[in-house]
RNA sequence: GCGGGCGUGGCGGAACUGGUAGACGCGCUGGAUUUAGGUUCCAGUGGCGAAAGUCGUGGGGGUUCGAGUCCCUCCGCCCGCACCA
């Protein structure tokens, strides 16, 4: 019978109304069931959503939808990451506010995102450049200051000549800004910091309990707070020249003392500068080491060079010993004391040095196995486990052995009343530098006195609200060029003042938005904490890789400082943690090398041959590598177009299909096609079913064969469906899905076979079109509703509970098992699903199949592995 | 350089803790329906072979009754960090 074609331009709106309406994603803090917190990173307004947004945002949606149908009280909002320099760009660009460019973004970017059907609790939308947000920001940044969790110091920054801003260090690509292009000076600025550092010891251990975090961003989490242990040691100088009279530095390798051929400070170090004073040579050098780009071309060619101080260092074991100290420009001023000892046998970078300037080696640590004596160091260096040699009363120790008996002598020996060494865990991690030069941030709220200093804004005053009247006429900070702005009297004394004109990064306000919407209605603090404690830790959080280190550690510390200041009760955010591959897709070039549109594309297939041509010109296009959707190699595919030609749901459906969500997907035409034909397909299906008519509520007594087998296909997929959802296997859930339409299918034939429909497959089709649709419902909900409504099912598919797959129908009574012989298929028996050993094995040697794969050898073994295999062995 | 991941048909990918390799989709081939189809339906689709069979998960080796899965080794691709002492 013939089933009109559904039409997801009519539906979709429609159902979407009717959602709206009946507020089916709001969500209660008073709801008595159990919540479920599922958040996918919030965009940033940049004008149109991406198919990017489309996967984040359909992959967090099945989740939210599963869950609402399991019973749970599912939080589930949106918002907008909408501080940032792109709308100053567009203010200076186009004579546009900040403000109105955002806002316009967000108008356009919200009807986007509406017309996915995204159950989302619109209700609770922030953005966080509303004042109503950003007051409670600056109100937590005078909490954290208060508890001694923000500094304002003197640090080395990276610095935008041509944006005239400081930039993070990610927005510092190969020593270049991102944006600008131009080589970033580093100054010397000073700035306000959050102290992450105080949580570095922290947010290490804790990486372990993630357990429901990727391995690879806790690996790279771990790596960028790059904890060490090793050893502070004072190393007393042979001459007090320079008024001073030691030289300490960090290693991790107090076991090599005894290999130690020099010692090194930064360009940069105290004592450099010092030495440098009176020594232009040495000035010149310590000003090239600094001309040296920070780009990695830069660093990868820089060869190891040093200058002789002439100065030189005791050996902390042997007075008789000096050391040379150079100045070297592989040395960081910023790790450690920006001081080492060079230990060449043992570590590339002292090798390579000591190679340059023919200091020569010693190895102390020595491979078990190899003869000391022919044990040369001369190109590579050593740097496995061994045994210690040539290190006096270290020798023949194992290298922590050593370590920890370099670490017990030195503590307790001490010079001017301290110990001489000290242990030391040391951290890569960098105190988290928030202030920048612009105006579209988060005011800090801050007024500095030349009486008081820097004075918090009372509470009082807060918010701190951005000016409109701003200029982006002039290059640098509109904030600072403002007339009036900045002046404010001093809190505390009363005397005029000025005002802080740097904002926050936006990563701070990406920092905390998850707990805002607990309770973003709240005027008087941050956070409700008894909605923060309902919905934290979020459950299950959504987005790209590329948030893997900075969102993500960012928000772990604000976390822990939200706790210690008491807007929060907890110390991890995110419970469930899942980074989604990118949307790729394949480049085009017109022969002039122009990149061309796939839609301006027409693709010709010839067997397995596939050529482009112009869609206008008729000219051939060379088809290229699929790579990420981007402007510059013009292979996007706009959202709204798809939405528009093939309906929200399809798009879903193909996001959602064919990789592993993890994985990239690529979009092509094809694909997106197969989506929308199974769209239709599945209409049919249903429809042909609800045309039938409503059989009986419960399964009749007597069922068939056709009938049993689609009961159980329908279970097994509701089943299994459940389990990958679980998992965020979405791409198996469709594959569940599209097996159980095959069933579907099959059932169909057989019953338009007879005129009459049996009961119980009539029983048995209803039940798979109401579970089918439930099953399709997380991912196409607007199909899903027009199937319930068809199949006159009660309510909404929107709020329909989880349906509950029969056991017994999960089982089968017998099972077919494949028989190997000497590990190679030979035969298959029909067993009973629950015969145990012996009897499989009574069955397996009776087999026929099996007689004859024998060839008369007699068999030595079987082995059952029982509902699986068995394997005969002869 | 260090760290991590991946390598399965023409393509995307299935295969839970070792147990029938290629589920499901795309594409392709043949056929049917249709005025037409970018529709729908049916059949086929890893290689070789007429078939029984045989070979097949990047290459080589190993453990095992049995390896895509575990171990060793080599090759290739991708990602992260990058002079962190």
């Amino acid at each position: 019978m013939a089933v009109e074609r559904y039409n997801p331009k009519e539906s979709e709106p429609k159902w979407r109304r009717v959602w709206d309406e009946r507020k089916l994603f709001e969500t209660r803090n008073d709801d008595p069931r159990p919540s479920y917190y599922v958040l996918e990173m919030f965009p940033y307004p940049s004008g149109r959503i991406h198919m990017g947004h489309v996967r984040n945002y359909a992959m967090g949606d099945v989740v939210a939808r599963y869950k609402r149908a399991k019973g749970f009280s599912v939080l589930h909002p949106m918002g907008w990451d909408a501080f940032g320099l792109p709308a100053e760009n567009a203010a200076k660009a186009n004579r546009v506010h900040p403000r109105d460019w955002t806002y316009a973004n967000i108008a356009t970017m919200r009807t986007q995102l509406q017309s996915m059907g995204l159950s989302l609790d619109w209700s609770r939308e922030l953005a966080t450049c509303d004042p109503s947000y950003y007051r409670h920001q600056q109100a937590m940044f005078l909490d954290f200051l208060a508890a001694g969790l923000v500094d304002r110091k003197t640090a080395r920054v990276n610095w935008d000549p041509v944006d005239e801003t400081v930039l993070a260090n990610e927005q510092v690509i190969d020593g270049r800004g991102w944006r600008s292009g131009a080589p970033v000076e580093i100054r010397e600025l000073t700035q306000w910091f959050f102290r992450i550092t105080a949580y570095g010891q922290e947010l290490h251990d804790a990486l372990e309990g993630l357990t429901r975090w990727p391995d690879k961003v806790r690996l790279m989490q771990k790596n960028w707070i790059g904890r060490s242990e090793g050893l502070m040691i004072r190393f007393a100088l042979e001459s007090n020249a320079l008024g001073q009279d030691e030289l300490e530095i960090y290693t991790t390798r107090p076991d090599t003392l005894f290999g130690a051929r020099f010692m090194a400070v930064a360009p940069d170090h105290p004592l450099a500068r010092a030495a440098a004073a009176g020594n232009p040579d040495l000035e010149a050098f310590i000003a090239e080491c600094k001309r040296t780009g920070t780009a990695q071309e830069a660093i990868d060619k820089a060869e190891k060079l040093g200058f002789d101080t002439g100065l030189r260092a005791v050996h902390p074991f042997d007075e008789t010993w000096t050391l040379p100290i150079y100045v070297a420009n592989f040395i960081l001023m910023d790790y450690g004391t920006g001081a080492i000892f060079g230990c060449p046998a043992h570590d590339q970078r002292d090798l390579d040095f000591v190679n340059r300037y023919g200091l020569g080696n010693v190895a102390v640590v020595c491979p078990e196995g190899v003869d000391p004596a022919g044990f040369v160091i001369t190109d590579t260096a050593f740097v496995d486990e061994g045994r210690m040699i040539n290190s006096r009363f270290l020798d023949g120790m194992t290298i922590p052995e050593a370590k920890e008996d370099v670490a017990l002598r030195l503590e307790g020996e001490s010079r001017g009343g301290r110990p001489v060494a000290a242990r030391k865990v040391n951290f890569r991690l960098r105190d988290w530098g928030v202030s920048r030069q612009r105006y579209w941030g988060c005011p800090i709220p801050i007024i500095h006195c030349d009486a008081c200093g820097a004075v918090p804004v009372p509470a009082a005053d807060l918010p701190v609200t951005l000016p409109d009247d701003v200029s982006f006429e002039r290059s640098g900070n509109p904030l600072d060029h403002h007339p009036t702005w900045k002046h404010a009297a001093c809190p505390s004394c009363g005397k005029p003042a000025r005002r802080e004109t740097d904002t926050m990064d936006t990563f701070v306000d990406s920092s905390w938005y998850f707990a805002r919407f607990t309770d973003p209605w709240r005027t008087q603090s941050p956070t409700d904490r008894a909605a923060v404690d309902r919905f934290l830790p979020i459950d299950q959080y959504i987005g790209g890789v590329e948030h893997a280190i900075l969102h993500l550690l960012y928000s772990r510390f604000f976390t822990r400082a939200m706790k210690a200041t008491g807007h929060a009760g907890l110390d991890e955010p995110f419970d469930g943690m899942f980074t989604q591959g990118m949307v790729v897709h394949e480049t085009y070039r017109a022969q002039d090398g122009a990149w061309v549109e796939p839609g301006d594309v027409r693709i010709e297939t010839a067997g397995a041959e596939r050529r482009g041509f112009h869609v206008e010109t008729g000219a051939p296009v060379e088809i290229g590598g699929i790579e990420k959707m981007s402007k510059s190699k013009r292979n996007v595919v706009d959202p709204d177009d798809i939405i528009a030609s093939y309906g929200a749901d399809t798009a879903r459906w193909f996001m959602l299909s064919d990789s592993p969500p993890d994985r990239d997907v690529i979009w092509t035409d094809e694909g997106v096609q197969g989506a929308a034909r199974f769209v239709q397909r599945f209409w049919r299906l249903i429809g042909e079913i609800a045309a039938r008519g409503r059989p009986e509520a419960s399964a009749p007594a007597e069922i068939g064969a056709a009938a049993l087998a689609l009961r159980k296909a329908s279970h097994r997929a509701l089943h299994a469906v459940g389990a990958d959802i679980e998992r965020l296997a979405f791409n198996r859930c469709i594959a569940h899905v599209y097996t159980l339409a095959n069933s579907i299918g099959k059932a169909l034939d057989i019953a338009a076979e007879h005129a009459e429909l049996a009961p119980d497959l009539a029983f048995a089709l209803h039940e798979s079109a109401m579970i089918a649709t439930q099953l399709v419902a997380p991912m196409m909900p607007h199909l899903a509703e027009e199937c319930w409504l068809a199949l006159r099912a009660p309510g909404l598919a929107g709020e329909a509970p989880w349906p509950r797959a029969e056991p017994e129908l999960l089982r089968d009574e017998s099972i077919v098992l494949p028989v190997q012989i000497n590990g190679r298929k030979r035969a298959e028996v029909t067993v009973p699903a629950d015969a145990d050993t012996v009897a499989v094995e009574a069955i397996v040697r009776a087999s026929d199949a099996v007689i004859r794969g024998l060839e008369t050898r007699p068999i030595r073994k079987i082995i059952v592995v029982p509902g699986r295999i068995v394997n005969v062995v002869v």
